[in-house]
DNA sequence: AACAGTAATGAGAATGATTATCATCTTATT
DNA sequence: AATAAGATGATAATCATTCTCATTACTGTT
């Protein structure tokens, strides 16, 4: 993890943002999480390392971070935000209607047609996202 | 309108709710809307037909016609929830990011795609929605 | 048309996620 | 180490949305 925090941190010095505690401890947890944690999982995640952070500071975390195009935000229709760090390959998610479940999905060729339909109408892209709703087939 | 309105009314019968007043202007200016209201938008144009409506009702009203499938939620990034009648063809969102501005698209391959992938995983859709943040290129 | 039963409404309180405030503490720079 | 600008913790405030409850309005039945 040491390469990547490094990498982190010369990410924030980049952006113009200071590298504190706070926002390397709330980084890492997010790279470790294999799910798409919400503001207040991160919080307790968070204070198993460092019992004194804020939820208020991992929403302003979370936020600069998301400016600063590290992570990304995922939100969903009737309960609170979901986030992850910015996938290296565009992706997009189903949520599983009856566990709540979040399966990442993608496909290249959805993304090209896509593209080329935005830019038909004189637009680009600046973020895409599909949100499926699906239950699982039995 | 006259027959649309009264289409309306059965949905709702067929639906077990009751046709109400509100239920009935609520959907007519959702009807009449090219835009993509919200709730507080909706509260002020329907206020103009019945002064007596509340805000109260409209979100009611709302998530009682979509729980019907008659109208379609648009769940945003940092801003209200938007409506509209459910489209005879499932179509997705560009949002313009400098003036917020919605448009339509639809793509019958992507969504062909996008079932297809789905069902390999196992899984059957109940909704799905792209939204694609976009600006004009100049 | 009046009735009864029950669902829907209006007004406003309550909730829950997120953001703002402000005094205090840290980081980056000298 | 000193400084200045930024970031933090605690908590208050905000905003969209939902809930509560007394009152009103549909709907099916006489």
């Amino acid at each position: 993890m040491c390469a990547e925090v490094t990498e982190f941190a010369r990410a924030l010095k980049d952006a113009g943002l200071r590298v504190t505690q706070q926002r390397m401890t709330v980084m890492s947890i997010l790279m470790d999480a294999q799910d798409h944690p919400n503001a207040d999982e991160l919080l307790s995640r968070t204070r198993a390392v460092d019992d004194s952070i804020s939820l208020a500071t991992v929403y302003r975390t979370l936020s600069v971070l998301e400016e600063a195009g590290l992570i990304q935000k995922l939100a969903l229709e009737n309960e609170p935000a979901r986030y992850e760090i910015t996938p290296t390959a565009e992706h997009d998610h189903i949520v599983d209607v009856e566990t709540g479940e979040v399966i990442e999905i993608s496909n290249e060729e959805i993304n090209r047609l896509r593209r080329a339909m935005v830019e038909e109408l004189g637009y680009e892209i600046v973020s895409q996202h599909t949100l499926i709703r699906a239950r699982k087939v039995k």
